[in-house]
RNA sequence: GGGGAGAUACCAAAGCGGCCAACUGGGGCAGACUGUAAAUCUGCUGUCGAAUGACUUCGUAGGUUCGAAUCCUGCUCUCCCCA
């Protein structure tokens, strides 16, 4: 019999936590976070993470394991998870990972090509080069290096022709020559559970949670975090609003407001990331035993 | 009661005789995405259509003009000032 990966996803505010927090416990096992924000020790209440309680009920893991400073990519988050499932699959044919971030979870479903880390002064010479010239000259230099992506790439987007040329330096090799493409097969069965809910109603549930977040002192946290508001980390929605504000850029009402647009842009771009993803079983949060049911009949069929 | 300013698409706001279905911003919608991805980037946004395009719009009713969101007149409403 097959151990199975639950892979939960759905948008922010749609109801994942508790979702996953029942059929964790229906299944008697752990979970497994992939929310890529929810990984920083000093992000708590801008991120939801669950509080300490829900926490102590059901072992999670990846939840603030890492700080704001340290880098981390989909591709170690690969790795990790795949090294601490089979941990879980000794005691349990069930595993659950719960997260909204695309990347990540897709990196964990079905892998994502091996490529070497960019050393560090790579990358600053590239960002300081994305400050200073146009966009155009780097086109042109990813061009002279690695025209395939060339012809690939959304020339508009800096930050991918950056991410090329980084790699291309690196090692010496066009980043296309790592793309291959294959997915790769896992020795577990996945089963994909999408949450959604009616835009509206998503969109009311974002709203009301950030003006809970307010009240729960996310300004303070923030605070707490200005001097490393550099970090990419931090350039994070209830983050970069609230900088933005203890710097007397806006008031304290339109970074409130921001917030809430830009989650609800950020479930946005969720849904539409998961939209091409034919894998995935949706359901609504309140189809809770259905959910659960429909976790059994699948899981019976697996051989 | 007298004088002035204004009414433009979901909102704000430009346009002030033809190049206007109407700049721009917001909001919304749709999409791309193999590396700090809650990031980054793109398109659409009067109606119908895949599209050439057709049709209905700029408070309202008329008028001037080959032609009006743009000029004139009445009306309605809003704001400001004086009484």
């Amino acid at each position: 019999m097959k151990n199975i990966l639950i892979v939960l996803s759905g948008p922010t505010g749609v109801g994942k936590t508790d979702i996953a927090l029942d059929i964790a416990e229906h299944f008697n096992t752990e979970i497994i976070s992939s929310d890529s924000r929810q990984f920083y020790r000093e992000m708590r209440i801008g991120t939801a993470v669950p509080d300490d309680q829900l926490l102590k009920r059901i072992k999670h893991h990846f939840i603030q394991f890492i700080s704001v400073d340290e880098y981390y990519s989909s591709s170690r988050f690969e790795r990790d998870v795949l090294n601490i499932l089979p941990e879980i699959f000794i005691k349990n044919r069930f595993a659950i990972m719960a997260g909204g971030s695309g990347m990540y979870i897709d990196a964990v479903c079905h892998s994502i090509d091996d490529i070497p880390d960019v050393t560090p002064e790579i990358r600053e010479k590239y960002i300081n080069l994305s400050k200073n010239e146009p966009v155009e000259s780097l086109r042109v230099a990813l061009k002279l290096v690695d025209p395939v992506y060339y012809s690939l790439v959304d020339l508009k987007n800096s930050k991918r022709i950056i991410r090329a040329l980084e790699i291309c330096e690196t090692t010496g090799r066009p980043y296309s020559s790592f793309l291959t493409n294959q997915k790769r097969e896992r020795d577990f069965v996945i089963l994909k559970i999408g949450l959604t809910r009616p835009r509206e109603e998503l969109y009311e549930r974002i709203n009301s949670r950030v003006d809970k977040m307010i009240e729960e002192g996310l300004t303070e946290e923030v605070r707490a975090l200005y001097g490393m508001k550099h970090l990419n980390a931090l350039n994070s929605v209830g983050y970069r609003e609230i900088f933005e504000y203890l710097e007397g850029n806006i008031t304290y009402e339109k970074s409130i407001e921001l917030i809430k647009r830009n989650t609800r842009r950020f479930a946005k771009r969720q849904m539409t990331w998961w939209s091409r993803d034919k894998d995935i079983n949706w359901f609504h949060p309140d189809q809770k035993s259905e959910i659960i049911k429909f976790i059994t009949g699948k899981a019976m069929k697996i051989e």
